[in-house]
DNA sequence: TCAGATATTATGAGCTGGTACTAAAAGCAG
DNA sequence: CTGCTTTTAGTACCAGCTCATAATATCTGA
């Protein structure tokens, strides 16, 4: 078939949009050897809008992107807290939290959902994590909906300890426990 | 004076602008009832680039925080391994790494970072941290530039022991160890 | 081998959202 | 009124397209 050529073009134009979006059809042209206007009907054919409007989307979406990782910042829901005493918070995980090679949740959203709770449970203008110990007890996959539950153990002066669950379906998957050191006083911390 | 006009229109536009990027000259020439003329002469004098370049400004900033997005999830650049041995990594400390409150990095990017890298130095397709065990010892605030040693300490079947040490400016900042589980066996899940 | 389909290239008009430049009109101050 | 700034108007030009129309190239099946 004489259609493959351009299928294989088809690909390969995707493939070149997509590392880098911001080029003209000229410069495709030049690229894939061939014409501009082979360039312009291959766009159609693939739903591709021109330049500008690509560029315009990407700036469109670049705001709510922004506010995505804003929101990644607070890492998890809090839906509860008693100062000092327990506090909830739920986190969803999305596809890009997931490690490619294996479609398990990096660890490390787990820690950082974790870590923030344990915080903000304590009644504390500053404080910082100290120590920490961790366990993952289940894979957790793309899809599922974490709930974390910190509960304040013990303290001793300006040391919080916090016992971190995080559950999928009442399942733990995690679990961690913490020592929060409290900064709040005219005292300095010490490791 | 005339001018105080201009000015007041001046501050209108940098607000409107600031507030909706994408308007044209014409749009901007009806809301402040201006021609467009007046629109543009006030652009330059203002430094406003015209509609498309904001847009692609916007766009391009956008992909660089994508990118950036993308290279959180690596957390930290690896600049030496020996698998099953040694590895070593960078991460520079950025403004929005740490807490407002404090100014200290959070706690789960040096986390993050050490795992990621004891997950590396592992060589299997597919690993998992089971267990962690983390120590912060001095705040870290932005602009510092972290490195990461990993050491595997043991191995026993599937279980790798990793001690991870995080340094700024040779001064121990952080350390962690974890339990590293190998998925990689023939016996386990395949596709 | 040759007609017909498919793919590619060429050409030109028109659009948007501008830049750059020139010039004229409007507003106001001394 | 004379000068000054400010504003508006108009023209030529540009990039990066769309849309339509037509010509050429390439292949394919009967």
């Amino acid at each position: 078939m004489n259609s493959t050529r351009k299928l294989i073009r088809h690909e390969r134009l995707q493939h070149i949009l997509h590392d880098n979006p911001f080029m003209t059809d000229e410069q495709l042209a030049k690229t894939l050897k061939v014409s501009v206007q082979t360039i312009r009907l291959d766009r159609v054919a693939l739903g591709i809008p021109e330049l500008r409007e690509r560029t315009r989307d990407m700036a469109e979406g670049a705001q709510s992107k922004l506010r995505a990782i804003d929101k990644k910042d607070i890492v998890g829901e809090l839906i509860d807290l008693e100062l000092n005493k327990v506090g909830i918070s739920t986190l969803k995980i999305t596809p890009d939290m997931v490690l490619e090679k294996t479609g398990v949740a990096r660890g490390h959203y787990m820690f950082a959902m974790a870590d923030t709770l344990a915080l903000a449970v304590v009644d504390a203008q500053k404080a910082l994590t100290g120590v920490g110990n961790v366990k993952y007890k289940v894979p957790v996959y793309a899809g599922a909906n974490l709930v974390a539950k910190a509960e304040v153990t013990r303290r001793r002066n300006d040391k919080y300890f916090i016992c971190v669950k995080i559950k999928n379906n009442n399942e733990e998957v995690f679990r961690a426990k913490f020592i929060i050191v409290s900064l709040d006083d005219e005292r300095k911390q010490e490791e």
